[in-house]
DNA sequence: GTAAATGATGCAAACGTTTGCATACGCTTT
DNA sequence: AAAGCGTATGCAAACGTTTGCATCATTTAC
């Protein structure tokens, strides 16, 4: 291998050299360029007849038009968006698609910005910081025009998104807070949510309720296990450590070992309010594999409502989110900002109610909530 | 409204007009252009400095690095794209993602895509042809690498995906086929698996099998349906016209009538073979709500395998296919064809082997399955 | 001491579009 | 006939990169 002799050589052979045969024969698109030519005219004559000029004659015009289509000429967005500093590219960015929560968002943010001049950029972080920031380095490279983001549980600081923020690109958080972040955000109200559901609970009986709950530096969870603790306060029931427990990650494989550990401890709980439906399911199983009966034995409450959670029996007892106007609200949001042009600073902050949905896998509830 | 007075003059305002003040604020991205100016020095040296240039000397790449970390220098894809005619993007065309099937698939080729170039975008069909077109028309001014697709079930003509591939641009199908479509393709064998499916289903005792099957232009769905009847007829069991229904959907809602008209309707059947898990899922729900006891009175079997299906009671049997590994494998080609440069016409057909998971939804099989 | 090689940098074109301004023509008005 | 105006078109710059070639200074070789 001589590797100083050829130094050179091999460098200057790199991609885009102007290979000849490649160029020409490889990426035949027809441009407006092709089209001036063939009628003999300038280019942006034909710019002005395809985008409708009032000062073009309908002569010129027809002619270009019907070259336009024979030739299936298409216009190409990437000049565009060079010249108008403006990729029309929306970013997603999300921990994860496989469970319908966060998919069910991105359809609604889908269907809010289908018929906009927006094209949506999924990108995924699978749960962690690292890959999140590298994501944004990517995507400001790519001058993506406004990003909506739900960050990874493992973030905990928020520079990243600043530095979107600091590059006039406007950053709409949704469903995940990041506590301390300026920004446009559409949260749920999770501790009114779990508040209601323990509070439920409570009403219907039980007392030694437990809680399996998730990484406590996530909003959500952290809130979930919030209003738990407020409902048990309130009630006059004291917390107990030992029915609180912290699941790593989001999945039925996850529940089943804590889930375990707490039917299997000292004085089992009568009842459990799961951080997820999916955390319960499993909660449900292993009671059941115990040998439990559910509500009677131990009341399971998820939250979530995926769309099964009432196909499982008993029927689960969950705390449902508006997941798909969540979707929708946040691109909302971001399509006006995008529309306004980073002007006037005051953020806003939605916040959507969940609300109880009582199936069979609790016990019923003599006294109603109002 | 003096409206021919004024005529030129509201075009001529157009969005793009450069408004000196607007550009001074906005969009004060630092260009390599900045970074010359600053160290008066040409944008080309900065570019071969940026890029570790060999002709670049030691000094010059230290200061130009410097300063470009110092104003926090971002490269501009769009102009580099505009170059290379070469957006770096792979566009994912996908009727939804709601479903685990999808997603889970979706996931496997982020995975694969993840560290190389390429970025992708999912477009969400909703299932309807026309949006598909839609998509295709604007991925084509997008000027997209590559593009992985599984078509809307409604979609029963191709040319858009030729049109694509007209403009150089790779195309692989993936999962659901597009019969006379020229293209890279990776399937599951549908077929083998409704078949397995039923034929488990015959050596376990049923005799008066029922099928729920999906929208007949669908290649999954009719190579189901069609493994189905070849089960039946390989046994010797007549085909009841009765014992067939299509379900509009593929969401649990779609199941509940069609499973209802089936298990109230004459000569109720002993298994029920389902063309996903969901629409078995709610067949199995109808059918203990009608007092019918799973599998004792009535076996079931599904198809996809979500995860939560081993979770319902009885635990669903189902025909697992290998989601993740069609995302990976869908992408890998794709990745391979588009480092070949469109040459090599020979196109791939990769078909998957899904597997029969046997659960408690169906009755026991004294005979094994070779 | 001159020719050739080497090292470091600059110039300018190219990618495909839009758009402000200039131009050219024909017509009316003064 | 000069000035003015409206209509239709062309010219060229701009967006931010990369890169072939030219340039210039310095060293090396004979």
């Amino acid at each position: 291998m001589k590797l100083l002799q050829g130094k050179f050589q091999g460098y200057y052979n790199h991609p885009a050299q102007p290979n000849q045969n490649t160029i020409m024969i490889k990426r035949g698109r027809v441009t407006i360029t092709d089209i001036a030519r063939e009628l003999n005219i300038a280019q942006s004559t034909v710019s002005r007849a395809l985008n409708d000029h009032p000062a073009i004659k309908k002569e010129t015009k027809a002619a270009v038009r019907a070259l336009a289509e024979k030739l299936d000429y298409q216009p190409n967005m990437l000049a565009l968006s060079l010249l108008r500093k403006k990729s029309n590219v929306i970013a997603v960015i999300v921990p994860e698609i496989t469970s319908h929560f966060f998919s069910a968002i991105i359809t609604g943010i889908q269907d809010m910005i289908a018929d906009s001049e927006y094209n949506i950029m999924i990108c995924l972080t699978n749960e962690s910081h690292e890959e999140e920031t590298v994501i944004v380095k990517r995507l400001l490279k790519m001058q993506v025009d406004g990003v909506l983001v739900s960050p990874a549980s493992s973030t905990r600081e928020f520079d990243h998104f600043r530095c979107l923020q600091k590059n006039d690109i406007p950053v709409v958080v949704f469903d995940r807070d990041c506590p301390g972040l300026e920004a446009d955000k559409v949260l749920v109200d999770d501790y009114a949510g779990a508040f209601q559901a323990v509070e439920y609970l409570i009403n219907s009986g039980c007392r030694k309720i437990a809680h399996l709950g998730g990484p406590l530096n996530l909003s959500t969870t952290k809130h979930r296990l919030q209003g738990y603790l407020d409902a048990l306060r309130q009630a006059n029931i004291p917390v107990e450590e030992r029915y609180i427990a912290h699941v790593e990650g989001f999945s039925h494989e996850d529940g089943m070992e804590p889930a375990m550990a707490l039917l299997q401890g000292p004085d089992r709980p009568d009842a459990l309010f799961a951080m997820n439906d999916n955390i319960a399911i499993s909660a449900m199983h292993v009671a059941q594999s115990l040998g439990l009966n559910v509500p009677d034995d131990i009341s399971i409450v998820g939250f979530d409502d995926e769309p099964h959670s009432s196909f499982f029996r008993p029927a689960l007892s969950t705390v449902w989110q508006p997941v798909y106007s969540l979707g929708m609200l946040s691109a909302r949001i971001l399509l006006k900002r995008l529309k306004e042009g980073e002007v006037q600073k005051p953020f806003r902050q939605e916040v959507f109610k969940p609300e109880l949905v009582v199936r069979a896998s609790s016990k019923e509830c003599p006294v109603l909530i109002s």
